[in-house]
This record gives C-alpha cells, structure tokens and sequence, in this order.
DNA sequence: CAATAATATGATTATATGATTATATTATCA
DNA sequence: TGATAATATAATCATATAATCATATTATTG
C-alpha cells in the first residue's frame, strides 16, 4: 500500500511525470532534461530525487554526467504498464527530446 | 495528462486509496464507510468528493443515503485495472466490510 | 411541520510540498 | 592542481493539502 501510494505520488506532479514519461523513451542525464524540459537544474535534480524514492528511476555515472533511466523492475509492474498505454508524451516534449538526441547535447562536450 | 494526474493524486492519499478499494468491493454509503474506517464523517465526505473530482466515483441518492459506486468508466481505464491487480484491500478493511454486510449497517434503520 | 438522520460544505489550522536561490560535492581537463 | 562542468543538497518561502470543528442542506418519519 505505501510502496503504491509512493508511486501515485511521485507520479501526480507534471514536472515529475513529464520527467518519467521523457525516461520511458530513453536514458537521459539531467543536464539533458534542463534542455528538453527548459526548467532549473536544481528542479530537475529534486523530482528526479523523488522519483527515485519511489523506486521508479534508476542511475549511474557516467564520467561527469549520471545517467537515469526507469527502473526495469517498476516498468514491469501492473500500473505503469496501465498507465504507459494510458499517457503519451506530451508532444513539444517529444519535439525536443529529439532536437536533444539529434544535437547530442551531452557528448558535445566529451 | 491533467486527467491523469488528478487520478494520481487522488489516490496518492491512503484515506482516499483505502476507500477507492472499499468501493471496488460494492457500492457503500458515507455511513458504512465511517462504520469501516471508522473516522469522522466529515473526513469521509471530504475524502469522497476529491475521488468524484477525478472520476473515479459516482453517486446516486437513495433515501436518505448517497450511495457511492466507483464510475465504471473510470475502473476501465488501465492505469485502474492495472493498479486493481497490484493492490489489494488491507485485511483490516475486509474484516471490516464483511462485518458491516452481515450487520446490514445502513437497513437497519429503514 | 418539528425533530432527526445522513451527508455536504465552509472555515480554520497544522503540515506537506514545490519552486527557487545559494552552496556543496564530485569528476574532468587544461 | 586549479578551474570548470555536472549534479546534489540545504535553506527558505509561498502555496497546497489534510484533518477537524462547526454549520448547512436534504430527506425521512412521527
């Protein structure tokens, strides 16, 4: 019940869920979601945090970048499978999520 | 998007989630519902119109009893049937339930 | 029609949350 | 090793939310 009533919480903030719903499509670092989601590094960084109290997102290092993705192991579970039928991206971040790969916005500066 | 954040949220409150799953179970009036939950009317009325904000209830008068049934449409959804697999009513809730069927709460006091 | 039952609503208060700003941490690279 | 990039964390503030108390509404029943 509590693990549930984390997940609906973490998911019931736009920027949280818009976040989620960018990871779905792909691994992304934070300074990639400050482009995409053109928000505060620091705002970023904190709903990524409680997404990842959650157990919805995972992340590793990457020399200086760390890099998040979803946790295979919720993706698998029943909700989200509902709720990835249920909600798409929203388009202008699907817009920039590819402006983002194409630019390759985080190996620019390797 | 806005829809589902409302349903998100909505059920990211253990109250409102323990009474979301109370209903799944049947139809049940405010009355029962502080019989089963026991905790004070008002919580439970307040509780019950943010599940109706986001569609996840209805309710049709009878008497002097509002009887609340979860909206069928809403329980299609699949961010529902996925979380109905996932989750079940804490045991205490049952006992609850089944002892406030048996003892016909609400008729008694036709 | 007055009393009562069932429920809703409004006001208040305490707490939680989200956004922002500033600062700290960690890694890279010149 | 010092500067810089990427990210995290802490502190603050404004707003949202949950719980409670009091009151209003609607229907029933004697």
């Amino acid at each position: 019940m509590e693990t549930v009533i984390k997940i609906f919480k973490a998911l019931s903030d736009e920027t949280r869920l818009r976040i989620y719903l960018l990871l779905l499509q792909g691994e992304l670092c934070v300074c990639e979601l400050v482009n995409i989601l053109n928000m505060e590094q620091s705002r970023i960084s904190h709903s990524i945090r409680i997404l990842k109290e959650a157990g919805l997102v995972d992340n590793r290092r990457e020399g200086k970048w760390i890099i998040y993705t979803v946790n295979p192991e919720t993706e698998n579970n029943r909700i989200i499978q509902g709720f990835k039928n249920e909600l798409e991206l929203p388009e202008q971040d699907l817009k920039y999520i590819n402006k983002c790969r194409k630019e390759k916005i985080r190996e620019k500066f390797k």
